[in-house]
DNA sequence: ACAAGCCATCGACGAATGTCTATGGGTCAG
DNA sequence: CTGACCCATAGACATTCGTCGATGGCTTGT
């Protein structure tokens, strides 16, 4: 009882060949991707960037219009994403670019911030 | 009756020079990075970026996870933000790289594929 | 010691996001 | 014409996100 064959065209999947991409690296870039997926987050990593300094968190409190609460919650995730390291001075709390950021992604940032 | 100064110390934003920051650029880039700020989304565009030609869009649905209908929103996404282009074929449907990306863009995301 | 300022955390709340099932319009082989 | 397949849209739903006010721990000038 030869069974007959289903059509081979108009079938899932059967049009290209689809590029491999490495599963880990993709959970691992977007993390970093959404992390710099917010306007506020992303002026105080580019602000960070430009300064090649530390910088007092309560500038940033001070320049753009958010609560405190939401600037410290917005640098906690950078944070979390290893972007950038803090320390304490007195009564204020410094943030700089993590300096042992990996080159790629040394490298992403600096393309990111002079498109 | 004078007033008595406040102290000019420990005041709001006084600490650091704050570089400047364009705020549209920022809207417009951050709106970037939350598009490819989901692994099945940056695996989409990483194997567009990789195949240099039109994928239909069944083979996505055939490869990951993930029902037909969220594999046609987030392509969606990804056109939305401007980085794909579609083109229908028979009952096929195929994405590329959009042709016109800016040259800022292009670095960009050539950048995040090999990091 | 006290008051004032910086900051992180907590709890709350509406908005946005990612996912699914159901549906319907297109296209093509038989 | 009919059935099978591709695809996008709509509706629903749980989760995450961005924001705020309230609170409490530190630090420091007076």
């Amino acid at each position: 009882m030869a069974i007959k064959e289903l059509p081979v065209l108009r079938q899932r999947g059967t049009c290209c060949a689809l590029p491999a991409v490495d599963e880990d690296w993709a959970e691992e870039r977007s993390g970093l991707l959404k992390a710099l997926g917010d306007p506020t987050r992303l002026t105080m990593l580019a602000a960070l960037w430009k300064a090649r300094q530390p910088i007092c968190i309560c500038d940033f409190t001070a320049d753009l219009e958010l609560s405190q609460p939401t600037i410290s919650h917005h640098m906690s995730k950078l944070k979390d994403a290893g972007l950038v390291e803090s320390e304490k001075d007195g009564i204020w709390m410094f943030y700089r670019l993590r300096r042992d950021l990996a080159p790629g992604t040394r490298r992403l940032l600096a393309q990111l911030v002079e498109s």
